[in-house]
RNA sequence: GUCCCCUUAGCUCAAUGGAUAGAGCCCCUGCCUUCUAAGCAGGUAAUCCAGGUUCGAUUCCUGGAGGGGACACCA
């Protein structure tokens, strides 16, 4: 028994209780893990939130549900704790069986916690394929595909896709820059400055005296964005779609979305310009109406976003969600508003914003990139620090906080790199299934026995025993907070506990070979919770180091 | 001026409104004939300020202080 399916069943029963009891329950009934001075398992604050209605003693409620929850077959305990908690001690014989279901069985995570069965698409990173992916690319990146991961995981129907902006104008400007680059004339005022151009104009074929401004620009787009298709394949992101804004002009989507509006009543003429009434609209988060067609007969970039995500939902997405780098919060309440517009639910659409990173070398804050000029290419660091030490970073830490990236740290091959600190735990398990297989202790690949209930009692064992039965808890929580920092957190505390259980509880040379097999049960849910956790985030698990 | 994010230990960060606020690093003291010392055991140390809501606030609300970012008929 998982504690994502008991959490369903001492709701079952708390509510059961609740009705001969008279009192009633809130609608969400999480359970939680006891702070570290309780010696239990779960800890449940349901009574205190009942006693509050029903105007009765917390701790009279709690310890009935206590009796009450006693019975459930996975329980040793119940005990009430003031001033209104009920503590449960679970069975040894349940939390191992949820090893058995960690290690035989991995694909049933969440599964019967059912969720909602929703179709959804993450779009990420969208850079403009005018210049190299940089690193907050990076962060989105990691973001979008470890979410995708966990909600697959999770049974979840979730998509990936990356929006490329390869409209028109863009392109010329591109294509006027590069080209002033070639011939070492000016760049445009508004042209795109980058130093990166000067080397991709240099690498263009030998045919490229005799190209025009949009010839050229047609090759530094499609350059660029097939660097931007190796960048994620060498971060491991992979994208189901990558929508080109081309595709949603040539299919007519643009002009049909504004007709689209305009049934809707949502739009109006000003100034000779076509605008969105994003402002005043029912449900709307806008501070300001915004453009949708210029006075010139262009349509402004807005539009095309819009009926890009129209499309997402024509196509039957139910839930979608952006991921913004913190540059583009600005855009989350017109996008928004844009929602209401097309008379979508406001819960439908989610806006991912990520801060900034704060590149350092120990100290020292690393401004710029010597290759690039202003900005550091997400390549640059993939190729310094690694592609692991860089996933698992940027997973490490909420979306809304800054990042601070050390670059030094993230190539530290010591403890005091979080990446190396797990990996290095999973690396040690497989070495024992390797000393196990030699001593004769158990043949490698072989099914591991239901153990005894005298073992795997010590506090060590016990304490890891608890642990994995979080693993799918953790992963609903990255579902419901939208980032794969819990994840990343968990790995690290749960190689933390595999340390003193290292120390004191030998494997290989345990007293009881029966004994020693229950552990290898025990490690192999470890081994298999953090190899399985970091491929969530897109970092290897290596067996050796 | 308006808007967004942040402020927790010396540092980097955790904690669906729950109990005695957790880790890792740094520093100090011990530990390698026994499954990887990239490790273990022990020690020191924290919620920016003022109000409010609540049985209960690091968490929610209001105001203030400090740091970061954004505010085009640009893309």
């Amino acid at each position: 028994m998982i504690v994502a399916a008991l959490r369903k069943k001492l709701a079952y029963e708390a509510r059961k209780w609740a009705t001969t009891a008279g009192v009633s329950l809130p609608d969400n009934l999480a359970v939680n893990a006891p702070p570290a001075h309780v010696k239990a398992d779960l800890s449940l604050p349901w009574p205190l939130a009942a006693a509050k209605a029903a105007k009765k003693n917390p701790i009279e409620l709690a310890k009935s549900l206590a009796e009450h929850l006693s019975n459930v077959a996975e329980v040793e305990s119940a005990a009430a704790a003031p001033p209104g908690f009920v503590n449960i001690v679970l069975r040894n014989s349940s939390l191992c069986a949820n090893l058995k279901a960690i290690t035989l069985a991995p694909k049933t995570y969440g599964e019967d916690e059912g969720g909602p069965k929703t179709k959804v698409l993450i779009e990420f990173v969208s850079a403009n394929p005018t210049g190299p992916l940089h690193m907050a690319s990076g962060r989105g990146a990691t973001l979008g595909d470890s979410l995708i991961r966990i909600m697959k995981r999770l049974g979840r129907e979730a998509k990936a896709e990356y929006y490329v902006n390869d409209g028109g104008d863009r392109a010329v400007l591109l294509g006027e820059s590069i080209m002033a680059r070639f011939k070492g004339t000016p760049v445009p005022e508004k042209g795109y400055q980058g130093e990166y151009l000067v080397e991709l104009a240099a690498a263009a074929p030998a045919e490229k005296s005799g190209w025009d401004a949009k010839r050229w620009g047609q090759y530094a787009m499609d350059t660029l964005l097939a660097s931007h298709r190796d960048d994620m394949k060498a971060f491991d992101v992979s994208f189901d779609r990558w929508y080109l804004e081309s595709e949603l002009f040539s299919s007519g989507a643009v002009p049909a979305t504004l007709e689209f509006l305009k049934g809707r009543g949502m739009v109006f003429e000003k100034d000779g310009a076509v605008w969105l009434g994003t402002m005043n609209a029912e449900g709307s988060t806008d501070d300001k109406d915004r453009v949708l067609v210029k006075n010139t007969g262009k349509p402004t970039y807005f539009l095309p976003d819009i009926a890009y995500h129209k499309d997402k939902y024509d196509r039957g997405f139910d839930r979608v969600i952006d991921i913004f780098g913190a540059d583009h919060h600005g855009y989350v309440p017109r996008m928004k508003a844009a929602i209401a517009a097309l008379g979508k639910p406001a819960d439908s659409y989610h806006a991912i914003v990520h801060q900034l990173i704060h590149l350092f070398r120990g100290q020292e804050a690393v401004k710029m990139s010597k290759r690039a000029g202003t900005f550091i290419p997400l390549r640059e660091l993939i190729d310094e620090a690694g592609k692991d030490a860089c996933r698992f970073f940027f997973a490490l830490r909420t979306p809304d906080s800054h990042l601070n990236f050390d670059l030094e740290l993230a190539k530290k091959q010591s403890s005091e790199n979080p990446v190396f600190y797990v990996q290095y735990v999973h690396a040690r398990i497989v070495s024992i299934f390797r000393k196990a297989a030699e001593a004769g202790l158990h043949p490698a690949g072989a099914e591991l026995p239901m153990p005894n209930a005298r073992w795997l009692t010590s506090p060590e064992e016990r304490v890891l025993l608890d642990k994995l039965a979080w693993f799918p808890e953790v992963l609903l929580d990255c579902e419901r907070l939208l980032s794969p920092h819990p994840l990343a957190n968990y790995l690290m505390e749960l190689a933390g506990l595999f340390h003193p259980f290292y120390e004191k509880c030998p494997v290989v040379s345990a007293e009881d070979p029966e004994q020693g097999r229950a552990r290898l049960l025990l490690i192999a849910g470890v081994r298999d919770a953090i190899r399985e956790g970091l491929g969530l985030l897109g970092v290897s698990a290596p067996e050796q180091m």
